[in-house]
DNA sequence: TGTGTTGTGATTAAGTGAGTGAATGAGCTT
DNA sequence: AAGCTCATTCACTCACTTAATCACAACACA
């Protein structure tokens, strides 16, 4: 049982937030105290007593301990909120400088576009596959079927890229898990067809399989993309595909061709 | 002379967000242009060309990079903005994560695990993917579910590999397009079990559409093949994934399960 | 069949941080 | 003032991570 204790908790995020063993065992430490010296904090945390100064030290440059120079010297950790706003602030300033250091880059123009027609990616993380999702529905020229297997994923930017899509005569199909989201997508899309049943095979039938279909996305019979998901905090994994002859898209294809879903195919309609 | 470049700016800022030196310079030089393969990130970069894989699948597992497994692979950096929110959103999380753990010491405890297991890949030519298919079949501990779509496409070494399966005790399904490929399969492999219905939405039903799925691989439910090809002479496509929780394999397991082939879905033992 | 390329793994070197203890020095005791 | 305690600094070792290089198998190309 290494059931992970409150100061542990925090001393790991501290950590992930860059500050190394010692500085973030002090700074829990400090924490729980109105004011310490090395040796309170030593004996709080795991930290030896004679490290204990240099960890103030940096802690006290970030600006989240105050020193009291005295004999022996007292620490003050500052407050809470203090503490989580100026590392917030730090770390927002980053990627808020990194987002301008690389718009400003020069892209390197005129790459040879390689063979779009036999391409599988594979992604990772719900806010990179939300934004590829999002993407492809924005592209589609004909016709949209989305498939969704969680609540969750129906977002708002979702439903403005499916609206707008609609507004350019793209036809949107879309396939609820349950009840309850079908509602919701209907009704926040009027014109959509949008249907539950049909979707048995979405679930898990094996009670070991943890994983779930989180999306699938059909995009003008051309585009598909398949998400799943083991149910662990933003373990999203997707796999992406392009081109009428794709294997990934053709086997999709032919499923909704054959009534597996509630969804004419699309492809017998073509000229 | 020396002065910091753009790309020197934003691997600094990359680096002090938590990334890796070749992360970071693999992300810049990836991020200049639309899609690269290793050779290409190592040369716009100072990254070693045997490392940038490694770094490219840390910045994939972050959702900063999208994955093509073709050969040789090609990467794809995604947006500036979505990078810098993905980083941005990861370090508010920890922050506003810190702010409730120090304020409240509440163990919450979660071990993020990873998994390797989420590759993609995709083959082309005909002896390639006849040659990773009896890979696969002789990689075979369980089962063997293999759908043929020609019968040009069960060689001989394909019948040793599922011979030598069989001879481990593995269960060998095997369906076919037609009749006269059923009978042909059946009596090369007595003891497998050989059919050739349910397989309706193996046939194109859009005239337009040639492409037809050749194969259709399972193998021990966490390894799948999928090939089309278009009809003209070895224009076979293949994709093939591997992984219990991989999108691809995932769905033809599900369809399996429940009951779109007729086959009993080895992996419930169902209450 | 060679030849160059791609991808993986192993190995070595360099750097960083954790952990330990000696050296310094400042007060305090006697 | 000498001896003592404790606070503090500094220097060093060890372990681990990361950078860098190499060897090699698999594959594509010709």
């Amino acid at each position: 049982m290494n059931e992970l204790t409150g100061d542990d908790q925090a001393i790991e995020l501290l950590q992930q937030l860059g500050l190394k063993e010692y500085e973030a065992k002090s700074f829990v430490a400090l924490s729980r105290v109105s004011a310490g010296t090395a040796k309170d904090i030593s004996e709080r945390s795991e930290v030896p007593r004679t490290r204990v100064y240099d960890a103030v030290r940096v802690l006290e440059s970030k600006g989240l301990v105050e020193i009291h120079h005295s004999n022996p010297q007292q620490f003050r950790a500052v407050s809470v909120d203090e503490a989580a706003d100026i590392l917030r602030d730090e770390y927002h300033d980053r990627t808020e400088s990194l987002r301008e250091t690389l718009k400003a880059l020069e892209p390197i123009t005129t790459e040879p576009e390689r063979d779009v027609t036999h391409e599988v990616w594979a992604l990772s993380g719900n806010r990179t596959i939300t934004a590829r999702t999002e993407q492809l529905v924005s592209e589609a020229d004909d016709e949209v079927v989305l498939i969704l297997g969680d609540e969750t994923m129906f977002t708002e930017s979702l439903q403005d890229a499916l609206e707008a899509a609609e507004q350019r005569g793209v036809t949107i199909i879309v396939g609820a898990a349950i009840e309850e989201l079908r509602t919701t997508v209907q009704s926040a899309l009027p014109d959509a067809e949008v249907f539950v049943s049909g979707l048995s095979w979405l679930a898990s039938s094996d009670p070991d399989d943890q994983t779930d279909i989180e999306r699938l996305l059909l995009v003008d019979r051309t585009t598909i993309l398949i998400s799943t998901s083991s149910g662990r905090e933003d373990d999203e994994k997707a796999i992406f595909g392009r081109g009428f002859d794709n294997g990934l898209v053709t086997i999709v294809r032919r499923l909704m061709a054959t009534g597996l879903l509630p969804v004419d195919d699309p492809g017998s309609e073509r000229p």
